[in-house]
RNA sequence: GCCGGUGUGGCGAAAUGGCAGACGCACAGGACUUAAAAUCCUGGGAGGAUAACACCUCGUGUCGGUUCGAGUCCGACCACCGGCACCA
């Protein structure tokens, strides 16, 4: 792979400081009320519970790939920042588990007969041993495996608490069953059940759902990209199946205010505002011309009323068929009745459109967006504000699950409206006149009102609040909010999930009492989906047969389930009567002065920008309205890693060939330089191509370190044995001695000025998580030190404090041969930084003339002005550029520059 | 189409409006070595100028602006990456 030397024996030091890690439990959290064994470090630093800080990573599914370098991207800056937060005093929570659940498990399963629990134990294990090689100070007593019956019995218990609670729109929040009061015609306890089904924040539903025939499975809106399924990329149609569905969409409104609550990158809240899609507008009632009916439309522009000439219905609109009249207008243009050979009456042509466009897959359906259909149903719809009849059109380009599934179509100020009209010769009235003064027609910006009756001359924002008024006092209309988000489909014909705390009776769901969880699928042998549609889990009848006649529900959770609320119970992830205990809840997730509430610091990819972290923002609202969590949010700050591409540029593919396996680096460079490479790539955020050769310059300065600490003879007499007797290898390495240069002298104010100098600027960095500068000025401070006479033991110690978080094997085992003492690292005192150290005497300040610089003059630190203006123009260099020009301004800014402003 | 992000040496990158390119990679030269590797030292944006220095001009995607001074702030544009996309 490499020709680069070895540089030091991590190999050695590596395993040694991960098993003393492991052996002392150093990185455990402690909850309150926990005792703290006095011989623990911790102890040693602290006698009551500090604050605390919880750093979270996204947990991974365990895939049979094993670890990418993607993973340990976050993991290692979650990993320095939890270290740091140690060593400045904090009670660190920093776990992790295994999202286990899934559908690569299950497939596996399918092709090889093997039981996804086995697969899932066997990659559990493979990612544990790669992770732990990376000494990641995790708290391991607090891993969590979203597969395992006594974590996933609290996650069907989470679903109960969902089932058994409605949202009340009076209070804003999710309250229990029980509150929910009836009409009075609502007598009979059939009755009261029917009005609770419908209200529950987890409910069955029969609607068109996406179902995916080649994964067997029905997908969440957010699982399908572009009509295909997320996970393997196959094709996604729609079909009205009976489903469970989560209420989220009574939560629209607090997930969207609630982003403004937390620090998140900007380009991540707007994909959840995007996601949410709150449009604000207006529903107008429109009159069929002959008949009683109403439809109901939603506008976002209800200032343009009177430009309205057609309306559109979603092909499954379901007045649709009551409001087609039996023969065809006089008069009509033969294209209105679409396609040739059904156009005997209006009834044929919705017949003949409707299949040509259920016949459109999704995809399809956005491909030719451009090119608009649809048939006139041989009706006509009233405009309530100038009573013109408008004819009333089906369209695909009109959606059922969006607004009120029919829409007022004003093509003079709505692009699609105006293609259509364009093609099918519909009237295009202007009614809002282009400020620029541009041709209006097409126009969608806002302008002002003409031809509007009583709203020519108004700007559109009044005349939006005008008619709105207008259409409520006449009662055929009112304000609304409309938002994209749809309820959350969350049955899946899966095998490998939770199944639900469900029952079925005549027809009727029931849950289980808590006492029943948690729920375990029964044992089969053949997990692949049935091609109705039917879930796998049906194949135990067994199982899902009870003897009292009831049946069990077979579908299962999606795999968010679990990821839902992963990080409320490392809280306290062993509670056998609770998904979390209540003291460690306001503990962990009470802010404080000194931290966040909820989780102060989360990092993972941007994947789940409308995914994992929407469904985990709706899930703690629903726990926090309850009374089980005691913030509105989980997650405080969230960072997203920038995605790390193969040495091509390219994104690293197994087809492409150019994946990186974290096992071969760690096997050439160890541990610490894979962290360092890592790190030092550039900016966490940002999306950065991996180069090996790059390993190797950390590699090179963790040597260059190494041999800063140790005598170089007793070195060489190392490599030497250790070639003769490798099994040796420990014993060995304890003969390596201290560099004799490193003795207990008062270092020198230079010194001095250089550490203070490198602990502010590592400090403030890992503070700011831009940790590539971080070691930079590590670096710098190594390069300095070599040039060195002596190096004076408590600089030394210092720099090693600095190291411990950013490569913590390395900075244990020198730390040890510089004090003689085995105690770790992590709990002693992050150095403190004087200012007053930095101070000099004298410094350099550069002298522009007219913003060059031209040359650079020494001056006291504390040189007046006028002082410095007379030694610069004193400047040889810079009277050259002034002689025989005019001196406008003299600008001194302290500490930094002199500019001399010169005429011509 | 809409929203968000990013454009700086051969490469990864750094720079509270104040000496652009810290740190590292790659490269070149030197020391050590029989030799190589490793290590240590030195160099380096481009162009010009010089015996050599000194020095000069240009330079942070493009064009313009604000400022004593702009990679950084403002305006317009271009390119690439990511997300959303018939949402009325």
């Amino acid at each position: 792979m490499s020709s680069v030397r070895k540089q030091y024996p991590f190999d050695l030091i590596e395993p040694k400081w991960q098993a003393k890690w492991e052996q002392e439990q150093t990185f455990r959290a402690w909850n309150p009320g926990e005792k703290i064994p006095a011989n623990h470090p911790f102890s040693r630093r602290h006698s009551t519970l500090p604050p605390k800080y919880y750093i979270l990573d996204m947990f991974p599914y365990p895939s049979g790939a094993g670890l990418h370098v993607g993973h340990p991207e976050g993991y290692t800056a979650t990993d320095i920042i939890a270290r740091y937060k140690r060593a400045v005093g904090f009670n660190v929570l920093h776990p992790m588990g295994w999202d286990a659940f899934g559908l690569p498990a299950e497939q596996y399963a399918i092709k090889t007969g093997q039981h996804p629990r086995k697969t899932t134990e066997q990659n559990i294990a493979t990612f544990k041993r790669q992770i732990q090689s990376l000494g990641f100070s995790y708290d391991w007593s607090r891993e969590v495996d979203t597969t395992d019956p006594e974590y996933f019995r609290w996650s069907q218990w989470i679903f109960l608490k969902l089932y058994n609670s409605w949202f009340n729109p009076k209070s804003n929040k999710a309250e229990p069953i029980e509150t929910l009061s009836y009409p009075a015609d609502i007598t009979t306890p059939e009755q009261k059940k029917a009005w609770q089904d419908a209200r529950r924040l987890a409910f069955v539903a029969e609607t068109p759902v996406n179902w995916c025939p080649e994964l067997g499975t029905v997908l969440a809106n957010e699982e399908v990209i572009d009509g295909k399924s997320e996970v393997g990329g196959f094709q996604v149609v729609r079909k009205p199946m009976r489903q469970w569905m989560l209420r989220i969409t009574a939560y629209a409104e607090r997930l969207l205010q609630d982003l403004d609550s937390i620090d998140w990158p900007d380009s991540l809240k707007e994909m959840q505002r995007n996601w949410i899609g709150r449009s604000e507008g207006a529903e107008v009632l429109f009159k069929v011309a002959s008949g009683s009916e109403t439809i109901k439309v939603f506008t976002t522009r209800p200032d343009t009323l009177y430009g309205a000439t057609y309306m559109v219905l979603s092909p499954e609109h379901p007045l649709v068929d009551q409001l087609l009249t039996a023969q065809w207008p006089a008069n009509i243009p033969e294209k209105w009745k679409g396609s040739a050979e059904s156009r005997a009456t209006p009834a044929d042509a919705v017949r003949a459109y409707r299949e040509h466009a259920s016949s459109k897959s999704d995809l399809e359906r956005t491909e030719l967006a451009k090119e608009k259909s649809g048939v006139f149903i041989g009706a006509y719809a009233i405009n309530p504000v100038n009573k013109e009849p408008i004819p009333i059109w089906i369209a695909d380009y009109v959606l059922a699950s969006y607004g009120t599934g029919a829409i007022m179509a004003v093509p003079a100020h709505d692009s699609r409206d105006f293609e259509f009209a364009q093609k099918f010769g519909l009237p295009i009235r202007i009614v809002v006149e282009d400020p620029s003064g541009k041709d209006s027609a097409g126009f969608t910006g806002e302008g002002i009102s003409v031809n509007s009756g009583p709203l020519t001359g108004l700007k559109t924002a009044e005349a939006k609040k005008k008619i709105t008024a207008w259409l409520e006092e006449h009662g055929v209309g009112r304000k609304t909010i409309n938002y994209k988000i749809r309820d959350w489909l969350f049955s899946r014909q899966r095998y490998w999930g939770e199944p639900f705390p469900i029952i079925w009776r005549n027809g009727q769901h029931e849950a289980l009492p808590e006492s029943a969880l948690p729920v375990r699928p029964p044992d089969l042998t053949d997990f692949k989906p049935t091609p109705s549609g039917e879930p796998p889990l049906a194949r135990a009848t067994d199982w899902m047969n009870l003897p009292d006649g009831a049946v069990r529900e077979t579908n299962t959770m999606p795999q968010w389930a679990g990821s839902c609320w992963y990080y409320l119970r490392y809280l306290d992830a062993r509670n056998h009567d609770a998904f979390v205990g209540t003291a460690a809840e306001k503990y962990w997730m009470t802010g404080s002065s000194h931290s966040a509430p909820g989780v102060d610091l989360y990092v993972g990819g941007t994947e789940h920008a409308v995914l994992h972290l929407l469904y985990s923002r709706f899930w703690h609202k629903v726990l926090f309205d309850l009374g089980h969590v005691s913030t509105a949010e989980p997650f405080y700050k969230l960072v997203n890693q920038g995605l790390i591409l193969g040495e091509d540029g390219q994104k690293m593919s197994k087809s492409r060939g150019n994946v990186v396996n974290p096992d071969d680096i760690l096997k050439e460079f160890g541990a610490d330089a894979f962290r360092l490479y890592e790190m030092f790539m550039g900016p966490l955020e940002m999306v950065k191509p991996w180069n090996t050769k790059g390993v190797e310059g950390v590699y090179r300065f963790l040597g260059r370190v190494w041999r800063l600490f140790v005598e170089e003879k007793s070195e060489v007499d190392f490599e030497q044995s250790i070639t003769l007797s490798p099994g040796k290898g420990s014993e060995l390495l304890e003969k390596i001695s201290l560099n004799p240069k490193i003795q207990e002298i008062e270092p020198t104010p230079a010194q001095l000025r250089t550490l203070h100098a490198t602990i502010k600027k590592v400090t403030e960095d890992i503070e700011g998580i831009r940790l590539n500068t971080a070691i930079s000025a590590l670096m710098v401070f190594v390069n300095e030190a070599m040039t060195w006479e002596k190096l004076p033991k408590s600089v030394m110690a210092d720099f090693l404090k600095l190291l411990q978080p950013l490569a913590p094997h390395i900075a244990e085992e020198l730390h040890e041969k510089l004090t003689g003492s085995s105690e770790t690292l992590a709990y002693l005192d992050w150095p403190k930084f004087d200012p007053a150290l930095l101070v000099e005497n004298e410094i350099e300040l550069p002298v522009q003339v007219n913003g060059k610089v031209r040359d650079v003059i020494r001056v006291p630190v504390d040189a007046p002005t006028q002082e410095i203006e007379k030694q610069a123009l004193a400047s040889e260099k810079v009277q050259a550029f002034i002689a025989g020009k005019e001196v406008k301004k003299i600008i001194v800014v302290p500490k930094r520059v002199v500019n001399i402003a010169v005429a011509g």
